[in-house]
DNA sequence: GTCTATACTTGGATAGAC
DNA sequence: GTCTATCCAAGTATAGAC
């Protein structure tokens, strides 16, 4: 493998490489500062200056380009958050990640494009299956969580795993929308202040809970 | 007061009487089935068989139209769910009343429509602002009540009402948004059982827990 | 692969007759 | 208040030159 095979490989992102690439940086940053409602072919083409064409060329329309930067963060948060994700083990841990995993993704504007992308699966059932199947691999992920935290302890009978997943998605997501909706920050801080003493609460009180087991 | 003031007394929901109901009822039933990015002037009249122009002349403008009928479903809801929601005291009181609350909204469209809203809300910023005023309200309602049942209670010190009915109804948009995307009602569900569940140790736990406070 | 030019569509909104 | 006719803007998408 020569040199510029290497450096391809390694700017290959969720499938994406040069031009594409570049197409995808600029439709992530039109749906960051204009929103899903104005992330039109012209306005991506204008923040990339490149001509507008050139999406349909590569991408086909532009619903197809939205979803391909919803792949690309989904790829990036995934490669981020990942490995730490799966080595924390207690609830203060996890609580500790969430609040890192929201700033990060607040500061890099992921959450802004996830909330956009969702709330225009909201509005557009066509678009809606599309994003739902993205957005599975993270549920399925938070759920393993769940089962690995409550096994051994009797909440493991009175809420399934799965539920369990889904609701904190939903809860990050509503989270993000409201305060989206609201353009204020300082309820969703509040409520990961929050999330962080009830960790101390449930991590003091689960490892006697699962020593009553047989 | 004759016959004939009382009718339309009768009739008049959040200040619409006559044609400006029957468009607004017409947008509301274009919301639930075609979603927010279908609601046109075009499709709203048609689905009204009234003429489109009738849409501007008495709302200005389709946006103002559609809040609308936020505020319209607002009203209803307010109207309908309001007095139980004060009346309740006990978690399994409002376990069961959320459950309620969730099929009566998924049946009558409410919470399609509070759904689309929302979500265009976040994909337009000139719209989300208004669409959280009329949010805001709920919260609030959410919040006394969470006052009133923490009341007494070391979790009183641990959340803030606030935040914790900001908390609630965040996780009430991001399962009706989720379930929306995936077009499947039985995670909502099943949280709505959970939530059951859970109320019932709840309001076996939060008495014992006020009487060891001084 | 990229550019220019343009066809086509949809939707918001208004003017003016009735 | 309601209807017809129409304007205008914005957006998707394509054809064809380079």
């Amino acid at each position: 493998m020569n040199k510029r095979a290497l450096s391809e490989a390694a700017d290959k992102e969720a499938g994406l490489s040069g031009t594409k690439l570049q197409i995808a940086e600029a439709a992530l940053q039109t749906l960051k500062t204009k929103g899903f409602a104005g992330a039109s072919a012209r306005a991506i083409a204008g923040e990339g200056s490149f001509n507008q064409a050139l999406i349909f060329y590569h991408f086909g329309s532009v619903r197809n380009l939205l979803l391909a930067v919803l792949d690309l963060i989904s790829e990036r948060r995934m490669e981020e958050y990942g490995p730490t994700f799966e080595r924390a083990r207690t609830a203060p841990e996890l609580a500790d990640l969430a609040r890192t995993i929201y700033a990060e993704d607040l500061e890099r504007g992921y959450i802004t494009v996830l909330g956009e992308m969702v709330s225009a699966g909201v509005t557009d059932a066509s678009l809606g299956a599309e994003v739902a199947a993205r957005i599975e691999p993270w549920i399925e992920m938070v759920q393993r969580k769940v089962e690995q935290l409550l096994n051994g302890t009797p909440f493991q009978a009175l809420a399934a795993p799965r539920d369990l997943a889904f609701g904190l998605v939903s809860l990050y997501f509503g989270i993000d929308m409201l305060s989206h909706l609201q353009a204020d920050q300082s309820r969703a801080q509040s409520l990961l202040d929050l999330a962080t003493r009830l960790s101390v609460l449930v991590d003091a009180v689960l490892p006697s809970l699962r020593e009553e087991m047989p």
